[in-house]
DNA sequence: TCATATTATTTACTGTCAGTAGTTATTTTA
DNA sequence: TAAAATAACTACTGACAGTAAATAATATGA
């Protein structure tokens, strides 16, 4: 019977998923409330209820395990993106403005989805070993996810420049200077957590502050 | 005799700096190399031409040996403050762009006189795992020299404000935000960093192009 | 429905490395 | 020159990432 077998590759398919799940939600609650040093696995397996050697079934080390739980933030950013250019396309903006608040919320909206996401991505920035220590093929996932954001990001800015929604200049550099500003004030905002009682608030503020700026700076009077 | 015991203690004191440059040197070998990671307390001790335990005589851990790393870069960069703030005071800035060209300056030449520093600090900046592995001590070292150039910063910016170089904003804000901006593009940089060759002429243009976005947004007109 | 094949999970291990206990060598003191 | 103090070393321990080999669970097919 060729669609039983089938109803039962789909289960497997759902209860692989499942493990998946199980083990990425253990390692999340860890890792966020250790630290990637000070987690072990055998503690993660634990969380997990599994012995350790079923997550080396499906994460082949630790970073791996570890940067798999940046995606889900990298495509919601994507996600976001896309309906930005799609607005875009579609000449639905008046003025360039309006287009800096969109990529602002975007950002906002991504850390908010999953604002643990974006501090595993900042760690593991921070700890540029990490990222050169990933076997071949997570470095490609994180980084082709990335490198997408990233180039839609740029190719949002080179279109809005055309339309003459924002000043003339490399898109590249602009790019850069944006997403460096988005990451490194979570950062600070981050480093100041300990002492700071209201980060999201203040996040938020000093957000719109650089929105202002950047807006003021780069939109055509 | 008191004074022969006393030139006999002085020359043990150089004997004992010689040291810990020494084991100093031979970890910035090794660390910037291989990364925080890939790098053996076994390795340094080999490259420094002694036996590991002799390390530990003058570092308690690998953390800490790491981050007396970087308390270079942040020494630099307080300097580089200060001389700013001189120049403040002397009344010697004619406008805000120049003070933003400075600004600029310092980061850049505190990046050039130890870049795997910035890297280093980067990652303490924030509470990242190893600032918390760290032994009271050195953390307070590095945490309090950090927090020095972090209100060096702020007062500087309110300063200029005071002097009309630059708009009036929240200088918390703004401070927080060129913080976030210098700290982002260098890690910006350095995810491309595999990618790109010539990484350092880069971030020098995308620098440059951030100081004249910014100097464009808070220089008043 | 039972033997066989396949897949998932486990127990029990290995190798590496940070950190240390206890010993030996070197220098100072008197 | 013997005793005291300091500095460095050899040889270890314990923790942990990752794995080999065994076992359990499930699917297949007569």
């Amino acid at each position: 019977m060729q669609k039983h077998q089938e109803v039962i590759r789909e289960r497997k398919k759902r209860e692989k998923d499942q493990r998946i799940q199980g083990i990425l939600a253990a390692a999340k609650k860890v890792f966020f409330s250790k630290g990637y040093l000070r987690t072990t696995m055998d503690e993660i397996a634990f969380e997990a209820e599994i012995s350790k050697p079923t997550i080396y079934q499906y994460f082949r080390t630790k970073d791996e395990l570890y940067s798999a739980l940046m995606l889900p933030f990298l495509e919601e950013f994507g996600s976001q993106f896309e309906k930005i250019e799609k607005k875009l396309d579609a000449r639905r903006y008046t003025n360039g403005k309006a287009l800096v608040k969109d990529f602002f919320r975007a950002f906002l909206k991504s850390y908010e989805v999953s604002p643990d996401s974006l501090r595993v991505a900042n760690s593991f920035f921070q700890q540029s070993d990490l990222i050169n220590e990933l076997n071949a093929d997570s470095r490609l996932t994180i980084s082709t996810r990335g490198k997408y954001d990233f180039e839609l990001a740029r190719d949002l800015l080179e279109k809005a420049m055309d339309q003459g929604l924002l000043r003339k200049m490399s898109s590249y550099a602009l790019s850069d200077i944006i997403w460096g500003l988005l990451l490194g004030i979570t950062q600070v905002m981050d480093m100041k957590a300990t002492r700071l009682t209201n980060t999201d608030k203040y996040l938020r503020t000093t957000l719109a502050e650089a929105e202002k700026l950047l807006a003021s700076a780069i939109v055509p009077r």
